[in-house]
DNA sequence: AATGAATGAGCTTTCATTCAT
DNA sequence: AATGAATGAAAGCTCATTCAT
């Protein structure tokens, strides 16, 4: 949804995603979003129609972002277990580099309760996996009697998550490989037709 | 954590369990909390620092309920499937319930970054999941070479998204029945030493 | 200092002078002061930042007002003598004037224990009434084996306390030519050369 | 008007000057002060009226120690020109020690406009200056065309607002001794019988 | 489209004081 | 006399939003 032609929507987007990332949604007034871009006060009301309205554009970006990487990365890779493989990379990838703006996600959804907003953000990034795990089912390589769409999802929660716990919430007791191999093998565990 | 003894604390907790529940953690004013408990506006000062630290105090309570409920239902339960199924139940049940709490925490999570809180507010229901792992190790019941700190993290996170999914997110295209049916197999598959 | 083009920078301080030398500092709110003032609550701290930051405006304010009452008056006057009549008579007038704020000022003083601020709200009196003493000492007028700068301070204080105790303690056992005969004498036997 | 005898009275005096001299009249509550006496939080209202009630109280006994030790140095001390060189000495000596008390008197003063209070107060220690003063005229020390009370309430002033000026205002270009010197010289200039 | 001064509702928090024990 | 939990009024300040220019 970026109208990625408009200058000052992305330079108040990415001043917000600045301000917040360091100060937490909470203590960030649109006073300070608009100084970081360097915007009058009113200008931002241009542009977003609230500051709550911030929260799901950020998020769709962020979602955006992650897609195109993973879809960049899967190029070439031929199996199931490569393309999950580029899942769990990118995943951890990104939930480091934007670990501020996911932690301010999270806030954000609780306001509104705007979990239908959040949902459609997500949509296409499930959908693109449930093409991918019905062509694997198709091609034999994982288990037949899952429910797709449902799995897609978990899938995707699961790895989400070992991820924030790892880069957010600190739990570090075992190394990077690690967790990433782990999370893999849980995953393959459960899915592969042998 | 819960002090259970003193009446106005507890008071005070739960009828800010219900106006945030109600209106979230944003509109709520201290005042309509304290108006619910029935007490002066002060007095709410002398059992909460402020209105932040009602958070983890309501998370904690949360999950001291959750815990209770899970180890009250194993009652008399044998296999370690038997203890999933339960977990699985009382998530379900608990997350139902409590949706409006759990979203509040969630944002209440992304508050001052307060993750060390927020995990030793899990600890002891991680803890109690790795030693019914490592039994379940030692029995035989499913496989050993998993890492099990993070795998009784993984499980319970699992468990709650799906949960989550299923009763905040209302992504009911299937049955209650269906999805704890698709998460105990994801699991199993995944765990079962055959 | 007095931003005499601004407007509303100068009506609020007439309001909040109004305001506080009619019920005292403390029990004087922001919002009485700018409702006197015509103007919005957060109005009031886009000119200043705090109520406290209205003290050292209103003194300077006040001072501004004094000196150049005082330099008005002496045009024309030719001896040290005439000149400290005219600083006793415009003092007793300014403070009777205005005792209120003073007393306000007084009291400001001690918040912060901002005596920097204090000083250098004077400095401009005290360098005038320095170089007046200078001249008397060139020409003979006074004598010289005294410290000047500290001698002015004194002079200026003595003659405030004079006036003080006058119309703000009531010390009025005497009329007020009565007073302000005694003190010009005190400092003229003080520092007369015969 | 100090209950020496009460012990808790003392103690909670000696708290207040404490705590006030420390953090400013305005940010110290009373419940630092009950703290810091050791005692419980009503009782402080068995001893004083009010939070206001402290301030004359604070005051009277400043005063008393000032008056104490004046009296004390002066035995023996035969010539007027030896007493007002004690009463120099005493006042720089107990505004060093106590001058954040005497900033909180001054704030003190503003509130309730309660100037009658402070003149009753000093009322002691006038007196008993003017009493030295007659004395010296009576000896033919000073001269006696001179308005015994205003000049006695003058002085005090004068040597007061000189050490507060050198020790709270940091006025210190000259050394202690100049400043002393300066100001008997002052008043000594104006009051002698040559 | 862009500005930024002005708005004013509404919040959290403090704290002097009370009173039942 | 002493306590200290409870009170609740009161106030400073913030900040999302508006609107005249």
């Amino acid at each position: 949804m970026a109208r990625s032609s408009d200058d000052k929507y992305n330079k108040i987007l990415q001043a917000a995603i600045d301000v917040i990332s360091e100060k937490g949604l909470d203590k960030t007034s649109i006073s300070a979003i608009v100084k970081k871009a360097g915007i009058a006060q009113g200008t931002f009301y241009l542009y977003f129609s609230s500051k709550k309205a911030l929260i799901p554009a950020i998020a769709d970006n962020l979602f955006t972002i992650t897609l195109e990487a993973v879809k960049d990365e899967i190029q070439g890779k031929e199996t199931f277990w490569d393309v999950l493989e580029v899942v769990i990379d990118e995943t951890f990838k990104i939930t480091d580099a934007y670990k501020d703006v996911i932690v301010l996600c999270y806030s954000g959804l609780a306001i509104d309760y705007s979990m239908e907003k959040w949902e459609s953000i997500y949509q296409p990034y499930y959908e693109w996996l449930e093409d991918i795990i019905n062509t694997a089912i198709h091609n034999n390589e994982i288990i037949n009697d899952i429910n797709v769409k449902w799995t897609a999802r978990t899938i995707i929660n699961l790895i989400e998550n070992a991820s924030e716990r790892f880069y957010i919430s600190h739990e570090q007791d075992n190394s990077l490989n690690v967790v990433k191999n782990e999370i893999f093998n849980f995953i393959k565990r459960s899915l592969f037709r042998g």
